[in-house]
DNA sequence: ATTCTAGTTGACCGCTCGGTAAAGTCAACC
DNA sequence: GGTTGACTTTACCGAGCGGTCAACTAGAAT
């Protein structure tokens, strides 16, 4: 990676931190420059403006859940049930370990910015429906594999059942992180089989 | 009411309709003063802060919420599942009216402060966990009702589940402003039915 | 009539905000 | 070795932030 790329790395990796952590009007371009160590000059050779930024730091939030979380959870060595009380866990341990790193659950990274910032940047509301939409798709592929192997109804809708489990997960994340209890994930979480319609034998 | 009250209800009534339709942060003291037509200084002869205003504000959002929407759903001249109807409707048509006069979907107001001020603001994020506890509440309730004219499994815990109903809302409710589609509401919502495990007859 | 006090006014504080501009540095390429 | 262009540095902009303050007004109580 070239120098220019790593400062650019840096500043998107700060953004995103500081924005989870906080929220986006909380932090500012002066702090993100700060604490990537670069001055607020090249933040403006690298980035358009904060806005286009955080579109940027939404991009890679994505490609890290996905390729931590959702891919691992999902990986189909498991029946499409398995997976799912796999994904809680692994749900439910990483706000653990955020709550133990920064003090406070905090959520969902997305959720988090779609709520503050979907009436006031139409840019980052479509960049964040968009990211939805990705994990969306995860969901449908599981839920797909999951009646072909009879596990729920034959006739479910998994388009429809894949936005009720996303809905309800960043539901849960909002009580996890108002109440600042990652146990509310492990408590709440697993109701999403009755969405889901599993049939247990 | 006094003239000394009048002109702190504005101010409450302003700060709550602009920082529901903007966020706590992208609207300033001064903001919510030119809109409530008073001067800075009487601002803090009222209020000892922004926070503590934001306070009352939830407090009174909560108190419009119980009177408008939760007793009115959930008044006890239907079946508990009917009354839950009733919310979906009383909920989707609210969504529906707000993105008439402001041109988006606004989701929950205390949802959308939870997610922007609990990590930021431990006073504002203690108020929310009790607003929440309110409402908790009203559908632990019903669910108490459901229960008891056999609607629901007489093992239910209707605690968890009333906890389980919360999260899904706000869920769901993220989902339509994220979309900025009130018809995600009317979709997504009446899948509740299968979290409380209504008995259909 | 005077005192008291709740409420109002508007100027002011230090600070940070997002963003701009211009000069300077350095490595790659011709 | 000179030129180019990516990157960095630093000073700066107007505006707004949350909050303070002292002077003022008006109505009620004594």
């Amino acid at each position: 990676m070239s120098k220019g790329q790593e400062t650019r790395q840096r500043l998107l990796d700060s953004a995103q931190q500081l924005m989870y952590s906080r929220s986006y009007s909380d932090v500012g371009v002066q702090e993100i420059c700060k604490d990537a160590k670069v001055q607020k000059g090249s933040f403006y050779h690298f980035f358009s403006s904060k806005s286009s930024l955080t579109v940027e730091v939404l991009e890679q939030l994505k490609m890290q859940m996905i390729k931590s979380i959702l891919l691992p959870a999902f990986a189909k060595d498991l029946t499409p049930a398995k997976r799912f009380e796999r994904f809680i866990e692994y749900a439910y341990h990483y706000q653990v370990q955020i709550q133990e790193e920064y003090g406070y659950v905090l959520g969902c990274p997305m959720g988090n910015i779609a709520l503050e910032m979907s009436t006031q940047d139409e840019e980052i509301r479509k960049k964040v429906e968009m990211l939805f939409e990705s994990i969306f798709h995860v969901f449908v592929d599981v839920l797909d594999d999951a009646k072909a192997v009879g596990e729920i109804d034959n006739n479910a809708d998994t388009s429809e059942l894949a936005q009720v489990c996303l809905a309800y997960g960043e539901g849960v994340l909002l009580m996890a992180k108002t109440k600042n209890d990652p146990e509310v994930v492990k408590q709440l979480l697993p109701h999403v089989s009755k969405l889901i319609g599993f049939k247990h034998k």
